[in-house]
DNA sequence: TATTTACCCGAGTATTTTAGTCGGTTATAC
DNA sequence: GTATAACCGACTAAAATACTCGGGTAAATA
């Protein structure tokens, strides 16, 4: 589990697949105009995730892309996990050719926390996300109005 | 808030350090040796954790690096900050210089994921890993009794 | 059937980050 | 004063990232 701007170019363009969702499949070059990445970029990140059956393909004039699942069944976990296809964990991992003991207990230290953080970005939809930005949205608007307050609820408080 | 082998190598430190607490500091030389981490990449990732108060060192010979607080007290998320220094969010960060609104939407959406790793990540202590790390190392002596039962409590679940 | 659209694919490249080296300086315990 | 070990800056190798280029191929439309 990395987590770079790779995986934010991923997310961002999975939400903005969520956010334009018509009948018709959305192409790579709106998104890359709307979020100011490389087409060829974009290009190599959506081979990987349709082959993750993330999102689905329609080829020839009119086609695109579009979400695989509805984006209350997509977490952000996933999208993540597909663009950094998982560099085995360096040295040491699994087969344990570390020399003494101690070096091996702190790595699966790190595993753990890896894994801790994994089931916290599988616990986010992409649906999820785009609730809280619309009820900051919402609140912003209010501001305008009344002054301000403090605005401190956040995802994961809504979620088991 | 970025996530890499390079927060990893500054945790593992910190937590050598933490494990091996004794009145007397502790020298880079041997947590190069003991995490196999290079000893001068060592001093570059200690000379953040130190101007952060992560950590705090005493020179000459019998000298090393001591934790600033008790490990109870410092949570992961700084302990990585500490060494990332946050490269300031790129493009339109703040500045706003996107040309039309839809581009800072789900730029704003990823700076709010981002907090909440931040927040989870200051939720756990290095204290909390070394928990749970023997406490998986006392399930595991149990198992070579008896048939194994699968382990999955996990550290967040006992914390606030 | 020709053309356009837009996905598909691999190879190559520039930039940045990561990881590590090197050569030295300074403080301090002995 | 000498060994130790933190400090410091600059430099380098390797890797990952972000991107370009040059072609393909499937499908809709004309």
């Amino acid at each position: 589990m990395k987590l770079t701007t790779k995986g934010r170019y991923a997310v961002t363009a999975m939400l903005d697949l969520a956010i334009h969702a018509e009948s018709k499949p959305i192409t790579l070059s709106e998104i890359s105009e709307r979020q100011g990445i490389s087409l060829s970029y974009l290009e190599q990140l959506f081979a990987k995730l349709r082959k993750n059956e993330l999102v689905k393909s329609v080829r020839g004039p009119g086609g695109g892309y579009q979400l695989f699942n509805s984006p209350a069944d997509i977490v952000v976990a996933k999208v993540i996990d597909a663009v950094n296809e998982s560099t085995d964990v360096t040295a040491c991992g699994g087969k344990g050719n570390c020399h003494d003991g101690k070096q091996c207990i702190t790595h699966d230290l790190w595993c753990e926390l890896s894994e801790q953080i994994h089931q916290f970005l599988s616990g986010i939809t992409l649906q999820n996300v785009i609730d809280k930005q619309k009820a900051k949205e919402e609140a912003q608007r209010e501001d305008n109005l009344r002054p301000s307050e403090p605005n401190n609820t956040f995802i994961l408080s809504q979620v088991s």
